[in-house]
DNA sequence: CGCGTTTTTGATCTAACTCAAGCTTTGTGG
DNA sequence: CCACAAAGCTTGAGTTAGATCAAAAACGCG
């Protein structure tokens, strides 16, 4: 296939034309379809988006030619922080679906005025580093039915929080995203939800996902699970820092 | 031990009074010991911190108990990003060493003046935020190896963007601090190392470590390792959008 | 209706975890 | 100053969760 190295074209569905340009509908709005970049890694960017409608996978490739996906998007989520080290981007984004993002210059942002304040975006950048960080917490110990668990809870509670049904949706992404997103193999993600279904936590059709018993993925994601706590050890570990200089 | 819930006392090492309050040397900075807290998870913070000098250790307690680590921060970066979502820290920062740290309000950031600007707290978060998906990638691949390599490179290349040696160190926190930031058991980094040390790419005496051969440890970590890759799969292995909506 | 893609299920293998024990360094007190 | 305690580090043996390999079933599309 393609060499590792090599930023660009990357093999895309047949039936979608291939394009990193998209649909303009007036100065500042774009519209993406399934497949579609929004930018890739390396890009030089115009500053940040916000998803209005759809949703955004946002990946790297690895120097071994995996992807890796680092984050899904929905509306109202900013696109393009990853540019904002130095203008480019370290990430390549493309849309899951149907999509349409704004865009706001970081000129604007910085000037006011723009969609986007300073304050507005330092929160939301906060924000962003907050979830990334419950992100590192769930991959950094790796029982796959606390990532797939994690994931369903925290997928539902984005919905929650813009109004949508939390408890039935259909998955963007396929199982297989899925997987590299959480670090598994792919036949461990549908194992895994096999064995939720098995439980009576969720029920599934495809990628149709209908949460069953919420508290229950929340306590298997947070790992206070079931009955007695396997090994006691429910308390602080570790606290101080221990060692000499 | 302590419960869970319990965010506060947690025991520390007995020849440090335990406080959470710090010396201040001026209106803006503040001394730490090893082992004084800068702020808590769950303390409203006045700001922004800039590292002056010292080790800071970054982590969360999960509802389990255990405490996981998502940054160690050195001379020149940020602490209290963590806060910046709705004034209210997610994570407790802990001094490794004798450290040293200098306030800068929000409002001082926006207002201008201060220590920070606006425009370079987005840049420092952009950066902050970069770095974070780099570790969730190295935690999304399990192999230990990878991700002690990855560190000890990291590690290193803060180290150069410092002007401090590179390739001769003492880390500040302890072999189980490795373990948890990485996500790995102790043992583990143990043995990990000590085949690091076997295969000539470095050299440890407790906490001093010595890199000789950073490149292959960049190698390494990249998994671009060795002679051939196993499964000739270099290639970019998926990136469209799949599926069906 | 057949082909390609996605999802599911089964069997085996392995990297890392866990348990366990010994060793080294540092700090403490007689 | 030396002995002892405590913390940290290292190494060994056995177990296990999840990866990998393999194949079949479900669904969508032309």
């Amino acid at each position: 296939m393609n060499n590792v190295t090599q930023l660009s074209p990357v093999k895309i569905r047949s039936h979608h034309a291939f394009q990193t340009q998209h649909k303009k509908t007036n100065s500042n709005d774009s519209l993406l379809h399934r497949g579609d970049f929004l930018y890739r890694m390396g890009d030089k960017l115009k500053g940040i988006y916000v998803v209005n409608a759809g949703a955004i996978k946002l990946f790297r490739i690895t120097e071994t030619g995996d992807e890796h996906i680092t984050a899904f998007l929905m509306p109202g989520d900013i696109v393009g922080l990853d540019a904002l080290e130095d203008g480019y981007s370290r990430s390549t984004a493309v849309a899951l679906d149907t999509t349409c993002v704004s865009l706001t210059t970081i000129e604007n942002v910085l000037k006011g005025g723009g969609g986007i304040s300073s304050a507005e975006l330092i929160q939301r950048m906060g924000s962003t580093l907050n979830r990334d960080n419950d992100l590192i917490m769930i991959l950094s110990q790796r029982t796959a039915e606390r990532r797939l668990a994690w994931f369903l809870v925290d997928f539902s509670d984005r919905l929650a929080a813009r109004g949508i049904s939390p408890a039935e949706f259909t998955l963007p992404m396929s199982r297989t995203d899925l997987a590299v997103f959480l670090g598994l193999a792919l036949e461990t993600v549908c194992r895994e939800l096999a064995r939720f279904r098995e439980s009576g936590l969720i029920d599934i059709n495809r990628r149709r996902f209908y949460l069953l018993d919420i508290e229950g993925l929340r306590q298997t994601s947070s790992g206070c699970d079931e009955i007695a706590p396997k090994t006691v050890t429910c308390g602080v570990k570790r606290a101080a820092a221990g060692g000499y200089a």
